[in-house]
DNA sequence: GGAAAACATTTTAGGCTTAAAACAATTCGG
DNA sequence: CCGAATTGTTTTAAGCCTAAAATGTTTTCC
């Protein structure tokens, strides 16, 4: 088995460092990083979540969604928006509705459209727990300056344009 | 509905600003932006994985963490380091010695334990794999300065110990 | 030594998630 | 206007994941 990290930069004999089996170990401790991160938070959310309003954490996702369209969305603009696939919003509507949370009906104009909305008991529920959610990440986040938020809000949006780039690329 | 996002803040009538329903609104964006990377960078390798491997991510996370440990780890540590429940890890195990990938057994002097390995044929996979996807990270993160990269990297270490503190105020 | 606490793992019940296929409705091009 | 592509949703099959309870083992400490 080959030791990949011991291979040391390969010289061109001509020019310079072509064809270099790159080290991409930076990059790859960054991923590893970042997901840490998010593990760490979202699994505090979640369990935080649970304890305190008996809601899992996709509920409040797509609620939150909600709430900021008062007009209602389709199930496919929330499956982008939430960045899920379509049968998994599916199943997560279902609950909800069945729950008193969300209102769901087909669209007037397009028979093929879905369009929920919190119901006036889901965006009570909803506000009453986003209240007290914004104060765990703001407690998760405690030890960041306000300069280390704004630089980290600057770098992840670089990020977060570099990976749209290459997914992109390997889908053309 | 009150319009959260008007409040100004409150000054104290005597001091300064007590009592002030304070305003964490970047503290969230932050933690949404943090989320949006990690599932664009998550998803982009999961489809990866199964397209040209036809394997599972957190198959392919337990291999990773194997792949560190020559001499094996105990369900629990993998666990941990993976930061899953251990029910969870039971089944991802399972499923891999089932294909070969891993070898399990009973640790001869503390008969609860069971140290798992990747076997040969996990190794060389996993090598195969990993090397792979090491190219995916880098291209992923490609527009992505050294000095970013170091940057992110401070600010995220900083952020994970913050939200490590935050996660044992609440537990204690 | 033996009961109690601690530990490692598995089981259980329920929910989440995906990819792919199936279904339904609309739009588009000829 | 009609068949073909497209779009929106649901279904299916399989796997992932969690919290909590159950099981078996070891350690602790009286």
């Amino acid at each position: 088995m080959p030791a990949v990290s011991d291979c040391t930069k390969m010289l061109d004999s001509e020019t310079k460092a072509v064809e270099t089996p790159e080290d991409h170990a930076e990059e790859l401790r960054l991923w590893l990083r970042l997901l840490t991160c998010t593990t760490l938070v979202e699994g505090e959310v979640r369990g935080r979540l649970r304890q305190r309003f008996d809601v899992t954490l996709p509920r409040f996702d797509l609620m939150a969604q909600l709430d900021k369209a008062p007009d209602g969305m389709t199930l496919s603009d929330v499956s982008k928006r939430m960045m899920v696939s379509n049968g998994n919003v599916t199943g997560l509507v279902e609950r909800l509705v069945e729950s008193g949370h969300l209102d769901r009906r087909t669209s007037e104009t397009d028979r093929r459209v879905q369009v929920i909305r919190l119901t006036k008991l889901g965006r009570a529920e909803f506000r009453r727990m986003a209240a007290e959610h914004e104060t765990w990440i703001a407690d998760l986040f405690a030890e960041l300056t306000p300069k280390d938020v704004r630089e980290l809000m600057r770098l992840l949006a670089k990020t977060k344009a570099s990976a749209q780039k290459s997914a992109a690329r390997r889908r053309s």
